[in-house]
RNA sequence: GGGCGAUUAGCUCAGUUGGAUAGAGCGUUGGCCUCCGAAGCCAAAGGUCGGGCGUUCGAAUCGCCCAUCGCCCA
């Protein structure tokens, strides 16, 4: 609609330059055309009084006021004023706002999808977390964030894939193997001395009994180099098997898991650091090998390899990220935790040195999750290796609870996840208050059919009836939907659909209770219907987009 | 010590990218079920947008300085 009134006036500006009234110069870039924050001032307004006076030479009222005149003839239309400095208020004629509905209706569940995207290829990397542990809550997070994000930006019409990096490489592979040894030696009644920075959790004794069981004593006295890459598989396929197993049922899936073996063993690595060392990117010091990023935005040089040898995490990042770039997609979007936030800029450096632009990746820095119970810090141990797992919030509160919690506030923004909280089926939880919405509407229809009324075809339906205030209102913000959603990809802000979401429930319930969707008006009720599913369309639309489910009853 | 981010109602947070009188939820207070689900609705109270200076027709939003908190790096 917004486009809609801006061609209006586009047009109106047009005839006031060939009037010779304007002077002919093209509209300026600082023209805007918003939504007025009070409902009194109309639906949109226009700032090109005053954004044109100046060169105008003319006062913003003058220049408004004349065009207020020829958009006032404008049947879209009802009411066109002049305000304050020079603003032009606009309100639109109700039957336009009806008429849409049509439209609506007729994109069906497509509704809210558009081309902003084009086709652009967008590769959303997120959760990529090390296989020595179990998710916890701050992965849960980021999978809610990086999945809902790849549905936003499909429906923005983006070729989207997604992609798991797997860190399967380095010392923390064998402090997991070694870990794991030592439990499996203390199951067989051996003495040992388990080291405070190897892995403590519970799961690695579970890993360990699975190994005894299976395989017996056999390990018992063998040498730990020789059976460690046995012990470092075994941890990493159960580990593996165990994140697999709860994003499925979080209801995330990826394209690609990509193995950080695959560039030691390709070569890759040492190709992309020996073509930065041609391009004079690279130096040595002190036998250690260090990159230049400090020329290209980063606070100082980084080490790629140590002087014993061994490649940094930040090389492996250098030549994944080459990889990643020459698959040719348009824009990377890596989604990483908070306080991986010192990292951006030498990543940023590495693209910049491999000779694309900085701007083809974005990150978004996902911020720790606090988790509370009854408005309280969680009770949770400090203890190393004991930490709150997704898989424990999963069968705590639930797929939607938790997936719509952690997408009601922009991801750089710290979160209180609330257990009790989420998991009330009450009103204080966002969740519900939308699925509601939703599970109203289909118990209207449920209604209906008790009646014996079974929805008319639209075309025979007189759209006109729907003009109470809450009806215009419901149709405004269904109207706005598409362009959120758009908004919403291009912006990588996937909570804005929770919020727009909750508005939304939040004026079918004031119209709800206000409003009798089935009554003895037959005509009345086949408008009201037809306004029931098309809000209905839209919830399910958006909650899909969140990954959270919308029942038909709760 | 340097860097990044934050600071908006009692609490948790939005604020459509510089617009008019600052917006929700929770909490508090008071009302609404003979009728499609009260897991809901309506109303009231609650604010120097951390502080200061600047940019301009106009600042919660942009710039600089300061304060407090969080994270990263020596």
């Amino acid at each position: 609609m917004r486009i809609r009134v801006q061609r209006a006036i586009e047009e109106a500006f047009r005839e006031a330059v060939a009037d010779g009234v304007f002077p002919d110069i093209p509209i300026p870039a600082s023209h805007q055309v918003v939504f007025p924050k009070q409902e009194a001032f109309g639906d949109f307004a226009s700032n090109l009084g005053l954004v044109l006076a100046s060169r105008a030479r003319r006062s913003p009222r003058d220049l408004a006021n004349y065009l207020a005149q020829r958009l006032g003839a404008n049947p879209l239309f009802d009411k066109v004023e002049v305000a304050g400095p020079g603003f032009l208020n606009l309100s639109i004629a109700s039957i336009w706002w009806q008429k849409n509905l049509y439209t609506m209706w007729e994109a069906g569940d497509s509704y809210g999808n558009s081309d902003v995207g084009s086709g652009r290829r967008v590769q959303v990397e997120f959760v990529s977390a090390n296989p020595t542990g179990p998710l916890h809550v701050g992965h849960g997070r980021g999978a809610a964030v990086g999945d809902s994000l790849a549905r936003v930006l499909k429906a923005a019409g983006f070729d989207i894939e997604k992609e798991y990096y797997i860190n399967d490489v380095g010392n923390q592979m064998k402090t997991l193997g070694s870990s794991v040894y030592l439990r499996y030696l203390e199951h067989f009644g051996r003495e040992v001395a388990f080291p405070e920075n190897y892995y403590q959790g519970d799961y690695i004794r579970d890993i360990a009994l699975d190994i005894a069981s299976k395989e017996g004593d056999r390990y018992l006295d063998v040498p730990l180099e020789s059976c460690l890459n046995f012990f470092i598989d075994t941890a990493v396929k159960s580990i593996s098997y165990g994140i697999h197993k709860d994003l499925r049922e979080f209801g995330v899936h990826f394209d690609n898991w990509f193995s950080e073996k695959i560039l030691h063993e390709s070569g890759l690595l040492d190709r992309t650091i020996s073509e930065l060392q041609d391009k004079g990117y690279i130096y040595e010091e002190n036998g250690a090998l260090w990159f230049r990023t400090s020329d290209l935005g980063d606070e100082k040089d980084r080490v790629v390899r140590r002087s014993n040898g061994i490649f940094t995490y930040f090389a492996s990042d250098i030549a994944y990220h080459r990889h990643k770039l020459e698959r040719g997609y348009d824009l990377l979007v890596d989604i990483w935790g908070a306080d991986h936030h010192g990292y951006v800029p030498r990543v940023k450096a590495a693209i910049k040195a491999q000779g694309y632009p900085e701007d083809r990746l974005r990150v978004l820095l996902v911020q720790l999750v606090n988790l509370m119970e009854g408005g309280r810090p969680a009770a949770m141990s400090t203890r190393a290796g004991e930490f709150v797992t997704l898989r424990e919030v999963l069968d705590d509160v639930g797929r939607d609870a938790a997936r719509f919690m952690f997408l009601t506030r922009r991801c750089d923004s710290h979160l209180d996840f609330d257990l009790e909280l989420a998991k009330s089926q009450s009103q204080e939880n966002p969740v519900y208050y939308v699925q509601y919405a939703h599970a109203r509407i289909s118990s209207v229809f449920r209604k209906a059919k008790d009646e014996g009324i079974s929805p008319a075809e639209p075309s025979h339906i007189d759209v006109s009836l729907l003009s109470t205030p809450e009806e215009i209102n419901l149709l405004k913000q269904l109207d706005l939907f598409p362009r959120l959603v758009a908004d919403s990809a291009l912006a990588l802000e996937p909570y804005r659909i929770s919020y727009y979401l909750t508005e939304l429930a939040g004026q079918l319930h004031a119209y709800y209770n206000r409003h009798r969707f089935v009554s003895s008006d037959p005509d009345l009720t086949q408008a009201r219907l037809l306004l029931a599913e098309v809000t209905r369309r839209v919830l399910r639309k958006g909650l899909g987009l969140l990954g959270v489910s919308a029942p038909e009853r709760l």
